[in-house]
RNA sequence: GGCGCCAUAGCCAAGUGGUAAGGCAGCGGACUGCAAAUCCGCGAUUCCCCGGUCCGAAUCCGGGUGGCGCCUCCA
């Protein structure tokens, strides 16, 4: 398969540096809010690319780190930490908010289909392997200490900002951080925060009591659980140039060369038009979505109907569209199942399209199109049934359970009475009353079909 | 000021040199007492604009215009 390396600018093929396996590292979620569902659209990503890697035959070590240590609230050298910041307005320790929204993510995601990663480390259980990657960078002459911290000293490595293809003079000129004189550059990054006495998560280290960088505990927890070479790192676009970047200039300082061969980015989700982000507020959950009555995997589909390098514009018309034709699409898959064979030559033509699209760079939206082309433009066959559901191994869109024939769940009294009443007034013909008693029921979110079978009702 | 992305029907969106996938909405028909649901049929002589290369361009090159993102925590 190939993948759009953002390090190249350029598809590559991906060329396992293990034979038959995959490492992969991506930059998971910071527990200390509900995740949106523009962070979900970078994990409904991540877990295409997992399902992906599988269909091509390879076994995959996936890793996602659990950022349950603040990053700061401000920039990079100052600030609150996030975490106790929330851990303070909620009256919680930070132990506490990270455990309580880990595991709100972790059934947002279930609820996604998007697979749990193999290993999910937690940054905060991996504080002695941090200090000793700092010793080791001030040892290979890239850290320097100041008053509160230890800095990465980005002019020691020539190409820092390769990834973004970032000038580090031209940068300087527009950048909003504010100056520390002790910094030997402004780009220059913390490796390790001296701690104030009141911040409460804070350890032990050469330096005295303290906390890890924002990008330390990425270099490390990779290197640990897939080595000093690995095959995918993944992330949101907004990461390329600093998060990233700073990954980069740790762990090859450290290592003494390059630990990804790929690095591969999700673009984000705007909403109506304009950026969406936590800092913004204009945010979305999944729990919100519910509450509209949209189903997780309604929002899944919306967002394998975009490409993961485009932007995609989230808007309620568009949920609206993606959740009929998910509806649909379902159906039409399930009308197939258990007709007979049809032993179409052309089910291997699409078999092939659809997995050619796949392979090339993730082409979702297109594999989508050749799955409704081949359920749609067939005639019934049990054999396309099966077909879709293989497809369904990479779109992760739940396509084998039956869709809900309406009339399944809990009516009432009063509703019962009132659709027999008007099927009453329909066999006396006075269909001005049963009309009239059907938009009565319109109104209180009950809605009839007059199937050959009787009366049928779903809510909507 | 610097870096980068994008621009395809009302909307979402594939397509990166060979003559415009797919979905939603809309329209017409079937079905229905009428609807709903479902099924069948229909939509871009054209891909933001202007030039250029080529037998041939939405796709490549040059120049515009417009939108967005990043350079500050952020998926």
């Amino acid at each position: 398969m190939r993948l759009y390396n953002t390090m190249t600018r350029q598809k590559e093929e991906l060329v396992p540096i293990t034979e038959g396996h995959i490492g992969m590292y991506c930059c998971g979620p910071t527990v200390y809010q509900f995740a949106h569902i523009g962070n979900m659209r970078t994990y409904i990503f991540m877990d295409i690319l997992r399902r992906a890697i599988h269909h091509n035959g390879y076994t995959l070590t996936h890793v996602m780190n659990i950022t349950d240590v603040g990053h700061l609230v401000s920039d990079a050298d100052d600030g609150e930490d996030k975490l106790e910041k929330s851990a303070k307005s909620q009256n919680k320790t930070p132990w506490e908010i990270a455990e309580y929204y880990t595991g709100v993510f972790m059934r947002d995601i279930a609820e996604l289909n998007v697979a749990r990663p193999e290993l999910t480390p937690k940054a905060t259980e991996h504080i002695p392997e941090m200090i000793e990657f700092v010793r080791g960078l001030i040892a290979n002459g890239y850290g320097y200490e100041t008053s509160d911290g230890i800095y990465f000293d980005v002019q020691k490595l020539p190409d820092y900002g390769k990834l973004s293809r970032a000038n580090l003079e031209d940068q300087i000129a527009g950048a909003r951080v504010e100056v520390n004189l002790e910094k030997r550059h402004p780009a220059d990054f913390a490796l390790w925060k001296k701690a104030p006495p009141e911040h409460i998560m804070q350890w032990e280290s050469p330096w005295g009591m303290g906390f890890p960088g924002w990008h330390i505990e990425c270099s490390v927890m990779s290197r640990k659980y897939l080595g000093d070479k690995f095959d995918i790192h993944t992330g949101g676009v907004d990461h390329i140039p600093v998060h990233h970047e700073n990954e980069i200039a740790q762990s090859e300082g450290y290592l003494g060369h390059s630990a990804v061969n790929f690095w591969v980015h999700g673009e984000f989700m705007m909403v109506d038009g304009g950026k969406m982000s936590k800092s913004l507020g204009n945010v979305y959950t999944v729990e919100e979505l519910k509450a509209r009555g949209y189903s997780p995997l309604h929002f899944r589909y919306l967002c394998l109907n975009a490409h993961y390098r485009n932007k995609l514009n989230f808007t309620w018309e568009g949920m609206d569209a993606a959740k009929t034709s998910y509806e649909r699409l379902a159906a039409a898959v399930h009308a197939h199942k258990g007709a007979g064979d049809v032993g179409e030559a052309a089910l291997e033509d699409y078999k092939k399209q659809f997995f050619d699209a796949v392979d090339d760079d993730l082409n979702v939206p297109k594999a989508l199109g050749i799955l409704w082309n081949m359920v749609r433009s067939l005639e019934k066959s049990d054999e396309i049934y099966t077909l879709a559901l293989e497809f369904d191994k990479i779109l992760g869109l739940s396509l084998d359970i039956p869709p809900s024939d309406g009339d399944a769940g809990e009516i009432d009294a009063e509703v019962e009475a009132l659709i027999e009443k008007r099927q009453a007034a329909r066999k006396a013909k006075d269909f001005a009353e049963s009309d009239r008693i059907r938009d009565e029921l319109k109104a209180m979110g009950i809605l009839l079909e007059d199937t050959k079978d009787g009366v049928k009702w779903k809510r909507g």
